[in-house]
DNA sequence: TAAGGCCATGACAGCCTTGTCAAAGCGACC
DNA sequence: GGTCGCTTTGACAAGGCTGTCATGGCCTTA
């Protein structure tokens, strides 16, 4: 088609200003009303559509919302990705992904980015939502930006979070209501607040039912699947053992689940087993996992929003914070406490 | 810092003109190099980064490489990513990612978005990269675009792609030096052409080895984890059953081990499991999933190459293909055939 | 010495849109 | 009829950079 078609040629065809086509791409105020339909008649008839450089040097707005990130988990970068894209489209935005290397000096990596490209705003997923110097090109840049499931200075910037304490809380009440009273944990890196929140809200459930938390039936996991495996291979070896184990992630409970599995511990008869994130794993391995689901599509989604309706521009004493929901996902993992 | 540098400064401190800057900057030819090695100075010294907007307005580059995919695989669709910036990064190129919803209108999502970005090229993932009128859509706005993997018409224009039948060839040699002759296959969805390629491998190496290819070891499957479960269902079953079965992909290879692991089949003393992918779940169960690696990264970072260095164009008679090694992963989940 | 050619550089227009500001249109009211 | 105040519209500059073309210096060649 139309190699190039300009607002010019719009303009003729419609008999007006070059100015008044642009008001009505716009959306603004004070153009009649059968200008505008005049206008967007021409508009449909020669596929115009504006050209995003232009725009972006004439105006304010880039129309370009960049993505951060240097996270192991694919499923999760992917999952914020269409959750950003999803609500950018509405407003003719697009999104840039900008993969860091947190080994490297990220800071220089990103002010050159920020500065060619002059992006409307960035989300920020972790870990790279906690790198200061990260937080500081952006602020000096002047770029708003939003950050996932921080876990340091939470309140420096806009953020969005779920409630990890609630959700661990909430996993381990559901084993307390399947009749376990001796339930393992796995706790995840302790650099990450999250490991420390989701710890957090297992031991209130046990303190709340009135079960012990016994120091050995907590260990220390790095939320990867060896640490699982090792961290079960502890808590299972022997003949006192817990008769269910919730991990806090997916990833450690796949170690929990192969562990299990090499000591014919049947799953979930003998063992109940949990895991926190729904990564794609869970639904891999067999008996499928109990966990927690993040909404990290709609955690997205409310970050570009922050983002497109301007609450994320730091001018707010208070910079804003949306804390979303979480949903429980009980799959075949977890059953009732054997008896006896 | 600086909140915006224009290459006028950049002009005024080192005394030249801003056309000269923008030579230094395009890496021209025709600057004297003491000029060159002046206005490179002033650059650091202000840190100027030319605006990629005003770039792009004024010459014909537009600085974006656009990443299409409508995938459910995050791993791939990352890895994409990944290899398509590493290549971008070196020529200060940025991706744009744009996930298609391929239920839709595809070309009417994409039309819209080449006009007013005007990228420098696309990659197109599977199953995108084999959508017709999304080709029609880039060709008719002059856009240059490779395919990664394409099923069909796969002359018709620059793709990247990894030798599949080969992979699966090898893969059953290796099987079959492990003393296998009985080796189940279980074949991938039939709308992709993959899936023959696989099978073809597989053939040709039994046929090749003198081992008969066995109707009743052949099992068609979707390329999902349920297909593959199902397919061992059936193959598994009885006591006739084969030493060895490849899935050609690894969810069905998956699957394959909820089977065995169900029919108390140890992997690999009684039964050898073999996938293709190399999938993060290949890693995850235990023992380790033997596969085939497809060195995504590298056919990313390749594609982006076609596209920067303008061999995808269009205007060869011959449209370039690239075709890359792939990787044989031998891990646990593959051994020795059982003896008698 | 003059003519021709190449290299290095600069002046200027143009890319396509938005922002500013002024002007024109319109209705109502005194 | 004239004035005020609002809505609607347009002319023009500006945004930061690259493309084109012209200029001047210097070297080569006859």
């Amino acid at each position: 088609m139309s190699s190039k078609v300009t607002i010019h040629e719009v303009a003729r065809m419609s008999g007006v200003s070059i100015k008044t086509v642009s008001r009505v791409l716009n959306r603004e105020a004070n153009v009649k009303s059968d200008t505008r339909i005049r206008v967007q008649e021409a508009v449909a008839a020669l596929n115009y559509r504006p050209n995003i450089s232009a725009r972006s040097l004439a105006g304010s707005k880039a129309y370009l919302i960049g993505v951060f990130f240097d996270n192991p988990s694919p499923a999760y970068v992917t999952d914020v990705q269409l959750g950003a894209i999803a609500r950018c489209r509405e407003e003719g935005y697009h999104l840039i992904v900008e993969p860091l290397d947190s080994e490297g000096d990220v800071a220089s990596q990103v002010q050159p980015m920020l500065a060619t490209l002059r992006m409307d705003g960035v989300i920020l997923t972790p870990p790279v939502c906690d790198n200061v110097a990260v937080l500081d090109v952006l602020e000096a840049e002047g770029v708003p930006y939003v950050r996932l499931s921080p876990d340091r200075d939470v309140d420096r910037s806009a953020n969005v979070r779920m409630d990890d304490s609630r959700a661990a809380y909430e996993m381990t009440a559901h084993l307390i209501g399947l009749g376990h009273t001796d339930i393992g944990f796995i706790k995840g890196h302790p650099d990450h607040g999250a490991a420390h929140l989701r710890y957090e809200g297992y031991v209130k459930a046990m303190t709340e039912h009135g079960h012990p938390v016994r120091d050995d039936r907590v260990e220390q996991g790095w939320f990867s699947f060896r640490s699982g495996f090792e961290a079960a291979e502890r808590l299972l070896s022997g003949d006192d053992r817990p008769t269910a184990i919730f991990a806090s992630n997916d990833d450690m409970a796949l170690g929990v689940m192969a562990v299990a599995n090499r000591l014919r511990l049947e799953v979930p008869q003998t063992l109940s087993v949990a895991g926190f994130d729904d990564t794609p794993g869970a639904k891999v391995v067999w008996p499928q996992l109990t966990t927690v689901r993040q909404p990290i599509q709609a955690m997205a989604a409310a970050a570009a929003d922050l983002l497109l309706n301007g609450e994320a521009s730091g001018d707010a004493e208070t910079p804003p914070s949306r804390l979303l929901d979480f949903q429980l996902v009980v799959r075949e993992s977890t059953g009732p406490a054997p008896k006896g």
